[in-house]
DNA sequence: GAGAAAATATAGTGGTCGCTACAGAAACGT
DNA sequence: ACGTTTCTGTAGCGACCACTATATTTTCTC
């Protein structure tokens, strides 16, 4: 052991690269979901023993957790993104939808999003919560968003967009690719800029 | 012990109602998804023991594919009532898209499709290729239903559909009530009709 | 009612689950 | 260099997983 490394955050200093290891879980988690990964196989892909998994993460919904914040705070943030770059409501949700059909494709065994589909069916009620919580955040980040345009149809607009994108998560996660989830993408923009340009 | 039941199919004689069983354990899995349902739960809702459960469907992925066929020949056959009822595409989808969001929402703790969601993030690959199995049938059906108007457009079609259904089926698992969802589906039905009427 | 056949119940298989007690090794402060 | 503290490795905790060997009870045949 060499590496003595806390590679950018607070906390105890650890004998591996803490980020590194929430990033690798985070690919697992993402691959095949929340319970079909087990602590053992983490600990062994970490390359890290039991207790020095718990005294880093607390448990095994601990280390989800970092791994769902680390993920909604990269890349994959696909709305943050989207907006990032500027414009009204429909440019920006168009770039949103088109980035999911780029982004949720399988790609090394990872496919969809993970806060979407992680948890999904999961029966440890602490995963099922964290993953809800995120969702959450980010249907109300949407909503907000397009309540600056459309404020009395804010809600089901933004429906539209994250039940489309809970669609475009599962299809790609059953094998869809990136040609016909982007033909998804572009009716489902169509649709939503027709439906915000009528009046509610 | 009175019942001694076949209650209708072929196989041998029970003493106890096999497709009561399968209904039985057709809902479990629906409510939690395949994984989260163990054979001790089954056996314990079915009122009977392991033996006879591995009697009676040979495995727990036999017992989910038998649930799976009966859902899949049952009420839940959305696209199959719909096209029952008569007319064009516009009007099949259409039904096909407002039954989802009428059936979708949670109730007393099932919700969504069980075909699309069932087996979702499942570490078992036998009910992981049953459930897709079936889910391109279903795909399939619809695509060979639109190919008689629009055969052209038939597969980016069928994909607007069936990824919508699985983004109803997903919403709903998180607790989308019906409201939101015939919101979604009126629209995606909108959606819909304008690509339909709209030359490739 | 006796014998054959079949479905049942009891109990337990090896394996994996998330998690932890304990003890040895390394890093630290002085 | 010493003692303290902190972390790590080995081993194993009880609980649950899907599944089954054995034996008993029930059912059917005649």
């Amino acid at each position: 052991m060499v590496a003595t490394e806390t590679s950018g955050a607070r906390g105890r200093r650890r004998s591996f690269d803490v980020d590194e290891a929430v990033e690798t879980a985070m690919k697992l988690f993402h691959a095949r979901g929340y319970d079909a990964v087990g602590v053992a196989e983490l600990g062994s892909e970490l390359r890290i023993k039991p207790p020095s998994f718990y005294a880093a993460f607390g448990s095994k919904a601990g280390l989800f957790e970092r791994a769902l914040r680390r993920y909604a705070a990269g890349e994959a943030n696909i709305f943050g993104r989207a907006l990032a770059d500027g414009g009204g409501v429909a440019e920006v949700i168009e770039r949103t939808l088109l980035l999911a059909a780029r982004l949720y494709p399988e790609r090394n065994g990872v496919a969809g999003c993970l806060v979407l589909d992680g948890a999904r069916n999961s029966a440890d009620p602490e995963a099922c919560a964290l993953a809800e919580e995120m969702r959450k955040a980010g249907v109300a980040a949407i909503r907000d968003f397009i309540a600056g345009e459309a404020p009395e149809r804010a809600g089901e607009l933004a429906d539209f967009v994250t039940i489309a994108m809970r669609g475009m998560s599962a299809a790609a996660r059953d094998g869809a690719d990136e040609a016909a989830l982007t033909s998804f993408a572009q009716m489902a923009n169509r649709a939503f800029r027709r439906e915000l340009a009528a009046e509610g």
